[in-house]
DNA sequence: CCATACATACCAATCGATTGGGCGAATCCG
DNA sequence: CGGATTCGCCCAATCGATTGGTATGTATGG
C-alpha cells in the first residue's frame, strides 16, 4: 500500500516530470506539482514510450504486440509508483466515462434508498460508477442537477422524478443521452421506463377490501402530477365501479405521513362512515393510521388501512401493515439492467417494463364491523 | 429546452466541424459525431476565439476584458446550440472535478441513507457531485471503489466503512486525498471524522436501565473491528462496573436484526435471568426483540431492550423503540462541511467531531419487574 | 497630426491518456 | 549469406476547455 515510501527503490525519481518546465514561447504557467504519478512518469521509469505503457497498462496489448517482460516491467514500475489511471484523462479521449446519473427525489426515503442500491450495484458490477442526486421533487433542483450530470459526460441517467409534463426529461430527451425511467413516466414519447404494476397493485387492493366487506372506502392519493398516483387513483375509481360502489379521495401534495394524516383526516371529516382507506404508498398509509387514531378510531378495528410498496419493516409497525409489495430491489436491478442495454445498443425501441405487486395482508386491515 | 430544434435558427450549421477531417499525417480517425456542440462550435458560430467564448461562459470574463455585446452574442449562441461545458475536459485542464466520493456499507440501509442525504446537500450546494458507492463492508470492495474514485479525481472522500485496521484507509492516506471518515474511525492517524459520542451515549442507555432498577443487563455488540462497537462496548462495561455490575456481552457479525436475534437467543440462554439489554444499534435490538419474544417472554414486560441511532420510525415500531438518537442529518451535514473545509484549507490539522446522542424513552423499556 | 495608452480579442500550449500508422530490428527461408 | 516478413516499439495527433502572453485597433493627449 505505501507506494510512496517505496519510491526510493527507483533511487531519485522527480515525481513531477521536469522536462517541460520552461517552455520559451507562451503557455500556461506549470501546474502546482501534483504528486500523482502519470503516465508519463511510468513510461519514463520504465524506459518505454507512453503508448506501450499505455497498452499494457490498459490491458489493450493486442497479441504479440509487446513482449511479456516490457509488459511486466511497466506493471511493476507502475505499482511502485503507485501509478493510477486519470479516468478524466482518459473520458476526455475515449468518449466514455463510466459513469451514470441517477435522479431521485430523496435517498433518505426507504423504498428509494434500496432502489438505489439494487442500481448501484448492477452499475459496479459492469464497470460503472454512481452519481447520485435527491431533488426534493423539486423542478428547479432537477433541472440543475440533470445539467450537472449530462455535462460531467455521464453515459446514461436514472431518472425517478418525472412529472406528467416534465420539461427537465424533455431536455434529456433532446440531449440524446440514454436515459430509463423509474418509479413514474412522464408524457415523454420514445423513453423507457421501470415501474411498478400501479393498476392491478391497486386492485388488489381494493379487492382485499371489499372481500372484507367493505364498502365505503376512501382514497389517499399521491402528488396530483405524478403517474403512479394518477395510475392507482384511476384503478382505485375503476374497480370500486365494477362493484358499483364509489369512494371519496383526494390527493396530497407529497408522499410523506404528514400529508397522509391531514387528506385522512378531511376524509374522515367529509365522510365519517368510512371504514376503509386505500392509500397511494406505505407513508401516506402510515398517516392515515395516525388520523383514525386521532379521530378516536381504531385501525384496524374501526377502519383499515392498506399501504402500497411494502416499504422495509412495514410488517414492525403497530399495528403491521397491510400493503402492496412492489420489491424494490427488482425495480431498482431492471431500472439500471435496461439502461446499460440501451447504452450498448442506443436503437433499441423503448420498452416499459411494469414489475409486478403482491398483496401482503398483515393487521391494518380487518372484516368490517358492524 | 428545444435546443435541437431552433438550430435552424443559425442556418446551415456544422454541428461537427469539418475543418479537421484529413490531417494528412498520422493520428487518429475522427471520433464520430457526437452531435454535442463543443466551445469551438460556439466560438465559430459567434465569430470569435474559443478562448473569448470559454472566458464569458466560464464567467472568468475579467473587467472590461470583452465587450457586453460581444459576451451576449455569445451567450446566446451557446444558448442556440444547446452547448454545455464539458465537464470532463474542464477538469482535465483545471485540475478540479468538483466530485466527491462516498463510500457507505448499505445506502438501503436507513440511517446511512440519511447520512448520504444530507451529505449530498451539502455538496450540491457548494456545486459538488456526489460519487456514492456501497460496500457491503466488503473490503474488496471498498478497495475497488476507492480506487475508482481515486481513478475519477475525486476531490475528496467520505469514508463511512472503516474497520479497526483499514489497508484501504491506509492507501487514501498515502494518495493524499482528502477524506473525512464518518460514523467509525479506524486505526490511522492524521484523519479526520465525525461520529457519534459513541460512549456518552451507551452511558446515557445503561443510566436508564440502571435508573429503571435492572441489574441484569447483557449487551449486544456490533461488528468486533468497528469503532463504534469497540466504543460502545468499553462504555456499556465500564459504565456498569462503576455501579459495581458485570453484563455478559456477545458481537454480531453485521447490523442486521437477524444477528440481533441469533446472539441476544444465545445472551438469553446463557443469562436466563436477563432484564435489559442494551444493543449497539437499532437494527440489532429490533432483532433483540424478537428474540425476547421468541423465548416466551415479553418487552417492555420481562426484557426491557434500548437500542441505539434512532432509526427513521422507531417510533412507529411495536413497541416504539427506546434508543439513543444520534441525529443522521447533522452527521452527515457536518462530515461533508468538514470535507470541503479540508479541501479549502489542506493544512488544516485533522479533528475529530463527535455528535451528542440524546436518550429518547419510547415503550421497549420499562421498570424491572419481580 | 503623431505618439502613447488602453481596451479588446487572438494565439498556442497544456492537462493525461489513447491509438492508427510507421519504422527499425530481429527472424526466417531459400 | 541476402532478402522478405513479422515483431516490438515509438511518433504524434487528438479529445475539449483553460489561460498567460501578445497583437490589433481605437481613443486620448500633447
Amino acid at each position: 500500500m505505501n507506494h510512496r515510501g517505496r519510491l526510493s527503490v527507483l533511487g531519485s525519481l522527480p515525481i513531477v516530470s521536469e522536462s517541460r518546465s520552461d517552455q520559451s514561447t507562451s503557455g500556461t504557467a506549470p501546474s502546482p506539482p501534483s504528486g500523482r504519478p502519470t503516465l508519463r512518469d511510468v513510461a519514463r521509469e520504465a524506459g518505454v514510450h507512453v503508448s506501450t505503457a499505455s497498452r499494457v497498462l490498459s490491458g489493450q496489448a493486442a497479441a504479440g504486440r509487446i513482449t511479456a517482460e516490457t509488459a511486466e516491467r511497466i506493471r511493476s514500475v507502475a505499482d511502485q509508483l503507485g501509478y493510477r489511471r486519470n479516468t478524466v484523462a482518459r473520458a476526455l479521449r475515449t468518449g466514455r466515462t463510466l459513469v451514470i446519473g441517477m435522479i431521485v427525489p430523496d435517498v433518505a426515503n426507504l423504498y428509494q434508498a434500496g432502489i438505489t442500491r439494487a442500481a448501484g450495484d448492477v452499475l459496479t458490477e459492469s464497470g460503472y460508477s454512481l452519481l447520485l442526486a435527491s431533488t426534493d421533487d423539486d423542478l428547479e433542483h432537477a433541472r440543475s442537477q440533470v445539467a450537472a450530470m449530462l455535462g460531467a459526460q455521464a453515459e446514461g441517467l436514472l431518472y425517478g422524478v418525472a412529472r406528467q409534463d416534465d420539461p427537465v426529461l424533455r431536455g434529456v430527451v433532446d440531449a440524446g443521452t440514454p436515459a430509463v425511467l423509474f418509479n413514474r413516466v412522464g408524457r415523454v414519447p420514445g423513453m423507457s421506463a421501470v415501474i411498478p404494476d400501479d393498476r392491478s397493485g391497486t386492485r388488489l387492493a381494493v379487492k382485499h377490501l371489499l372481500d372484507l366487506g367493505h364498502r365505503r372506502i376512501v382514497h389517499v392519493g399521491g402528488p396530483e402530477d405524478v403517474s403512479s398516483s394518477i395510475h392507482r387513483f384511476d384503478a382505485f375509481v375503476e374497480t370500486l365501479s365494477a362493484a358499483g360502489l364509489t369512494g371519496e379521495r383526494h390527493f396530497a401534495e407529497r408522499h410523506t405521513e404528514d400529508e397522509g394524516l391531514r387528506i385522512t383526516r378531511d376524509l374522515l371529516e367529509e365522510s365519517p362512515d368510512t371504514t376503509a382507506v386505500v392509500a397511494a404508498n406505505d407513508r401516506l398509509a402510515l398517516g392515515a393510521i395516525d388520523a383514525v387514531r386521532e379521530s378516536g378510531r381504531s385501525c384496524p378495528g374501526d377502519v383499515s388501512v392498506v399501504g402500497f410498496n411494502d416499504m422495509p419493516y412495514a410488517d414492525r409497525f403497530s399495528p403491521a401493515l397491510t400493503t402492496i409489495r412492489i420489491s424494490q430491489y427488482d425495480l431498482g436491478f431492471r431500472a439500471a439492467t435496461l439502461l446499460l442495454e440501451i447504452i450498448v445498443d442506443r436503437g433499441r425501441p423503448a420498452e416499459t417494463q411494469l414489475v409486478s405487486p403482491e398483496l401482503v395482508v398483515r393487521d391494518s386491515t380487518g372484516p368490517v364491523s358492524d
